[in-house]
DNA sequence: AAATAAATAGTAATGATTACTATTTATTTT
DNA sequence: AAAATAAATAGTAATCATTACTATTTATTT
């Protein structure tokens, strides 16, 4: 893959943000650096780094996000603020699946939605 | 709610199925009974079974899949032949995120995506 | 410095979902 | 049972996120 300004910019932004960021906020960020980026650069370098797992992505529910967390983890989702926070549990499916259905877990993806310290 | 034969129609097709259908797929199959049925009638009506909690909803990465086990239970997601299949999983992280969040947990979502006893 | 192929900007297209509106229909009132 | 009502519908247009396309630019190789 030959390099980008633009791709360099991207994975930037998503590494200096907690958030959790949508295609659309990148670009947004992205504008400020880059006024005129285009949308589709974005979402095609978007595709490139998750393909070089350099990023990950979520599936919000309706949204696409972006995570610059790498490691195994899971996430809470406040309902009422809609934030999204990296966290670590404790657990071992893998061996429950493979014994009971054969099958063999590659991820688990685990999203606890409530609310947060914020908002309860 | 005032009663229709479309909203009972796309009841009984979630009802009987255990694909976890799209929207699209309720549409097609509503049409064999109902041939002039809308999309939107079918939309509307799907958020309207899920607000009276008659289906849920799961977010299956890129559409939108309608569940009738209103159950609490958890999902394997077959990366081959994209099947999505019922399971019921043991644990108790609403405690552990209480602790050490102060995080109130209303629902929790757990997908384990891999390959199905078929394909491995 | 010229040749190359990958990446870009800008725009059009797609696909899922939602919004809108005139018409139909289940339910209530008379 | 007929008229009144308001909710639900069909059909269509609009929206929003994402992808596809294409001529141009640019990083890298020769």
């Amino acid at each position: 893959m030959r390099y980008s300004q633009q791709r360099e910019i991207i994975l930037n932004i998503i590494h200096s943000t907690e958030i959790h960021p949508t295609a659309d906020w990148v670009y947004s960020s992205a504008r400020t650096l880059i006024p005129n980026i285009s949308l589709g650069t974005v979402y095609r370098n978007l595709k490139q780094l998750e393909n070089d797992k350099l990023i990950a992505t979520i599936f919000d529910g309706t949204v696409v996000r972006y995570d610059s967390n790498m490691g195994k983890h899971d996430h809470l989702k406040c309902k009422i603020c809609d934030s999204l926070t990296d966290l670590t549990l404790d657990y071992d499916f893998k061996t429950t699946v493979k014994q009971k259905f054969n099958f063999i877990a590659d991820e688990i993806e685990i999203t606890i939605i409530g609310r947060c310290s914020k908002h309860n």
